[in-house]
DNA sequence: AAAGCCTCCAACCGCAGGGAA
DNA sequence: TTTCCCTGCGGTTGGAGGCTT
């Protein structure tokens, strides 16, 4: 179901995380976050890049990641954004705590796609809206029209966002705002997520001191981009 | 039993936006 | 102002496992 263990030629390793890795991960994040992900998977020992260490926490080691049957409620939710929006994965998984942007866009292509109608989604009204106006006000033209409909995506976006998630009300949850770098500043950070302690200072500041000297004196050889 | 097909989802890839230099 | 780097997002793919014939 996953893409087999491998290294490209720069000896990053790609495909299916092993449980040691996902172990080296999580410990290094929760102990010192996760400011520079290029720079991560060097310091925490993985043979990784720094943009499939991202992803990996994000959809499957963060805390208060669900797994499992989406409910009726999460469903709607996604449904229903989708209709107003569009293929908006990171606002729909920022409306479903524990929920990835990955669950939700395979979810929607596994489940979902085939059961909503065509002409109620977002695309099709954006196609509509277009037709419709087939004939540009002579005044404003298309562009306007289009200007018009980001307009009202924006204003569905803040009331998305503004309302109560489905689970809020019913746990006590953390909203997974902090995820998406949007709602929150650093001073509320570890009132949201209580794991998360800023690191202390001396951490960004001195050398980072590894057990394990053989992923120091690696460090020292990084030839290969680190991002991918 | 086995071959072929289908489903699902973890992971990869490329692009765009924002910020720093 | 421009360029570069980092990050996040959305689309796509690989392939294991289940199902059908």
């Amino acid at each position: 179901m996953v893409r087999a263990p491998r290294f490209d030629k720069y000896g990053i390793k790609k495909g299916k995380w092993s449980e040691e890795e996902d172990n080296k991960l999580r410990a290094f994040v929760e102990k010192y976050g996760h400011r520079n992900w290029r720079q991560l998977p060097t310091l925490a020992g993985l043979s990784r890049c720094g943009k499939s260490c991202r992803l990996r926490w994000m959809n499957y080691l963060r805390p208060n990641m669900k797994s499992g049957n989406f409910t009726q409620e999460e469903e709607d939710v996604i449904v229903d954004i989708h209709n107003k929006l569009g293929n908006k994965w990171a606002i729909m998984a920022a409306k479903l705590p524990g929920r990835s942007d990955n669950d939700i866009k395979n979810y929607w292509h596994t489940r979902l796609k085939n059961r909503v109608p065509k002409d109620r989604t977002h695309d099709q009204v954006f196609k509509n809206e277009q037709i419709g106006s087939s004939k540009p006000n002579p005044t404003t033209g298309f562009r306007s029209n289009l200007e018009q409909l980001q307009q009202q995506e924006v204003a569905v976006l803040v009331a998305v966002l503004s309302s109560k998630s489905p689970s809020s009300s019913s746990t006590t949850e953390p909203s997974p705002c902090w995820s998406t770098g949007s709602n929150h500043d650093d001073a509320d950070s570890t009132k949201i997520m209580p794991w998360f302690s800023e690191p202390s200072e001396s951490f960004w500041n001195e050398p980072f001191l590894l057990d394990d000297d053989a992923i120091i004196s690696s460090y020292d050889n990084i030839l290969s981009p680190m991002w991918c």
